[in-house]
DNA sequence: TCAAAAGTGTTCTTTGTACACCCATGT
DNA sequence: ACATGGGTGTACAAAGAACACTTTTGA
């Protein structure tokens, strides 16, 4: 580039949009909201916010997670550029996706109500503005492959749960039914979940016993290589 | 945003890096080159080039492979976009980070010649300019990923390969080593490769037996979910 | 008493892994 | 004759997949 073609590039601006997956220990959720303004006023779309050139983007995405989720500490990672000519009417916009997961308690329910948004079922996804359902298709097959390798499904469960929540949420995540006997031979075998002396009856008569993910544990199994793998 | 404020925030430039993944019949390498201009000259770089606010990506990126491979029908993936603030001293850009392979034959290892650029081996890869070393180490992560799942190590061997070759690449890709026999019965297992009835003796006295990918019997398998895996 | 979810084992098949020797041939 | 890479089989271990009944208890 030589100096006096700055003006020719240095023209395109940043967004950033947010893929953020709750569980509400049943079904598996997407936020979403309604857009005031301009383009595409009424439309449906993902949490996005545009960049200044001189804003680092991760502390920006760590803001936009904190404001919708209330809660630090939260697995981010950046899924990849969308970055076509014609994505926004208002000029070359690059959008950098990102996915985030959380645990989606009441709490959490009414702060995103308040803010006038909406926890979106996972097969139910509406059209959105822009390319944003072309970033959520990308976002459910990068869930796929996470939750097949790494643990990340317990970061989107309570601290306690059921087996069966557990079940649901990868049911939902790899969209395929699995044996239940089968599951939680492998669940157990993995050595990741503690049992508790707490036991839950909301979803049954039965009271189903709760366990928690054993984070320690797994820190020493993923420093040696391991691989989860359903 | 505002219109009074498009000023903020469309002062960006793109640009694009390529992540070249070639394998020699015996090492995998990656296409670099030196920089001749500002900033930076002589430093050892990915190449790169900076896109117009009017320019789509994808057929600027197809453009960067086939400069650099000579070839058509590359496989090429966006890896992620890397936009830390201070990547570049000439203002904000956001590198989008793509990969692909390619067989690196003799014409091809001429042409890059012709061009000041050279094919470094996988595991000697010097300190390059910006923050390429980084795309780099995300992009053999991506391979490893990639190569376990899809049959992508055979888009980097020529049209008629042996197993020897093929054992090396995913040696090299994965970064470990494997037995010869159970390669070879993984490998014929898969039923991705048909034997033909050449032969190769470059390698060792006794001359080794020729295969190739089939690529057709590959599209029916992974149409129907099919899954590789190493 | 019955509906709804919890919980539990065995068998068979498939896949992975460890391991060592002979072969063909160019030098 | 020997060095170099090519080529082959078996046995054991681990993981995956298919499959059905009993238990608890609130309504």
């Amino acid at each position: 580039m030589f100096p006096g073609e700055k003006e020719i590039y240095f023209n395109v601006a940043i967004s950033v949009s947010l893929v953020l997956f709750g569980f509400d220990g049943e079904k598996l959720r997407i936020l979403l909201r309604k857009k005031k303004r301009e383009p595409f006023p009424g439309a449906w779309l993902l949490p996005s916010m545009y960049i200044k050139s001189d804003e680092g983007i991760d502390s920006k995405v760590g803001k936009l997670v904190f404001v919708h989720t209330q809660k630090e500490h939260i697995f981010v990672e950046q899924l990849k550029a969308f970055a076509k000519v014609f994505r926004n009417p208002l000029g070359r916009v690059v959008n950098i996706a990102y996915y985030a997961t959380v645990k989606l308690d009441d709490k959490l329910w009414e702060h995103s109500k308040d803010r006038g948004e909406e926890w979106i079922e996972y097969s139910k996804i509406p059209d959105l503005a822009f390319d944003h359902n072309e970033i959520i298709d990308y976002a459910k097959e990068r869930l796929k492959r996470r939750v097949k390798r790494r643990p990340i499904g317990f970061y989107l469960l309570p601290e306690h749960f059921t087996i069966s929540q557990l079940q649901k949420l990868y049911e939902t995540a790899l969209n395929r039914e699995m044996d239940k006997r089968n599951f939680r031979k492998k669940i157990f075998n993995s050595q990741l979940i503690v049992e508790t002396d707490l036991t839950d009856n909301s979803a049954s008569r039965k009271s189903a016993k709760l366990y928690k993910f054993d984070e320690e544990k797994y820190e020493k199994l993923s420093s040696k290589g391991y691989d989860f793998l359903f």
